[in-house]
RNA sequence: GUGGGUGUAGCUCAGUGGUAGAGCACUGGAUUGUGGCUCCAGGCGUCGCGGGUUCAAUUCCCGUCACUCACCCCA
């Protein structure tokens, strides 16, 4: 084969598309119902704003970036969408104009990692950001919006996991204590937990690591290291998810690997249908100081980013509902081209049309029409075009009937609308 | 970056040291203009690529590439 798509990068073709619509329709609509609006920014940014928001020591700055220079701007494709989303929501101050914006995003994210079954280079995400709410409250409505969300496209096995950070004070000194506990057990720790000591000791905790695991069994937990503030916010989002009767596990081991969180963390993985372990369908958390970081205000802010591909994953799999179709099949060339008039026609009455053009046989005509699932087929032949006339198959019902083409188009219209009985539109 | 698995017709896969098969799909036919079932026929594949062993390799060995699953990490 010359060519091929680039590893970690899938066609979606066009079978495929249609459960991807179907999901993003439902996204959208959930969204829509929480007063989120939809932004889109550019794939591409200056790679500093992904190292200064995501953080310098993070796999995805490390190592999965796809960087490339122009001229003398050094440009990285997206790996993940917040960055942006705060780069524009200061850039162009929105923070002056709405005290509150909430915004969602839908797109293609890269990140050059080893592929595998839910994990791919270029993958897609839709996400939610709320800025200048600080929470709690609107911590428990994003989790309890998605597990809704989850619910409406049939996903079970869901398992909601939360952690708290802390603020920026709080996260401080949970580092130290972590470096002090650990430091210790240093020699016992695994290589990779050994290198993240210094730099990040909050990743060793959830290390799979059986060692590592063994040695943060007895670490500090950060709601012993939260101060005041921090311990009634994190009450606070319980509690309402509590009232929202949204389950959910709280796993102090619960880690991010976006420097950027603070605060709320949360993780939403499901077992269900051909999910591999990459099982995450979404994560997010807040970030109170990432407006600030990048040049804005202090504005608070929260959000979510959730794999489209996982979450097809973790759909079983669904019937797509599709649109009735009136099948052409005209035998001749003077049939061909009055085929192309009513077709067209029927379009415009919004119906789907297609005219068969290759020709063959009856036989292999209808048998195309079937392969598509037509509704039904109109079949004009020298006979038919004799008498103005044409015979309208109906391909469910295995009846058919010889109409004249000014009352075909009234027929067909009938056919197709009585057989449609999920509205334009209708979502899985 | 590290490990395991797999690479044979469009797809899913069998198979043998002597140059290869099934099912599905596709196309055509079974009344010269009538469908989903059935029947018949048809195409065929550099058996991933390169090297080695051998009289002979798709089948054995080595390498390589690709895909895939998992680790790391994440959505």
């Amino acid at each position: 084969m010359a060519f091929r798509a680039v590893k970690g990068m899938n066609d979606i073709l066009p079978d495929e598309v249609q459960r991807w619509q179907q999901v993003e329709a439902v996204f959208r609509e959930t969204v829509r119902l929480y007063g989120y609006s939809e932004v889109r920014t550019p794939i591409v940014e200056p790679t500093s704003l992904f190292v200064r928001s995501i953080g310098e020591n993070t796999d995805v700055v490390d190592k999965e970036m796809y960087t490339f220079e122009r001229h003398d701007d050094s440009l990285t494709l997206r790996p993940e969408g917040t960055a942006g989303a705060v780069r524009a929501y200061v850039e162009r101050t929105v923070y002056a104009k709405e005290p509150v914006s909430r915004w969602y995003y839908l797109g293609p994210m890269f990140r050059a990692e080893r592929p595998q079954r839910g994990r791919y280079r270029q993958f897609y995400q839709a996400g939610c950001e709320v800025y200048g709410d600080k929470g709690p409250n609107s911590d428990a409505e994003m989790i309890s919006m998605l597990v809704g969300f989850f619910h409406q496209l049939g996903i079970d096995g869901l398992e909601v996991m939360i952690n708290s950070l802390g603020g920026t004070d709080t996260r401080k000194r949970y580092h130290e204590a972590l470096k002090e506990y650990f430091r210790p057990h240093a020699e016992s720790l695994s290589a990779h937990a050994q290198g993240r000591l210094e730099v990040n000791p909050l990743r060793i905790l959830d290390s799979k690591d059986p060692k590592d695991q063994e040695i943060s069994r007895g670490a500090p937990s950060i709601l012993n290291v939260m101060d005041a503030p921090d311990r009634e916010h994190f009450e606070a989002l319980c509690s309402n998810l509590q009232a929202l009767g949204t389950p959910f596990r709280i796993d102090g081991r619960l880690v991010r690997g976006l420097d950027y969180y603070t605060r709320t963390l949360f993780e939403i993985s499901s077992t269900a249908g051909e999910l591999g372990t990459q099982n995450a369908l979404v994560g997010g958390g807040r970030y109170d100081n990432l407006v600030h970081e990048l040049g804005g205000p202090q504005v608070p802010a929260i959000g979510f980013a959730l794999g489209i591909e996982r979450l097809l994953l973790a759909i079983a799999q669904q019937p797509v509902s599709a649109s009735p179709v009136c099948f052409f099949a005209p035998l001749g060339n003077p049939a061909a081209q009055r085929s192309l008039i009513l077709a067209r026609d029927l379009r415009q009455q919004g119906f789907v049309a297609e005219v068969d053009g290759r020709g063959g046989s009856l036989k292999s005509l209808l048998r195309r029409a079937d392969a598509i699932g037509a509704r039904c087929a109109v079949v004009i032949g020298d006979s038919e075009l004799a008498n103005d006339s044409a015979i309208l198959k109906d391909l469910t019902r295995h009846t058919q009937e010889s109409v004249t083409l000014s009352a075909l188009s009234d027929a067909i219209r009938k056919l197709l609308t009585e057989s449609n009985t999920l509205s334009p539109g209708e979502l899985i």
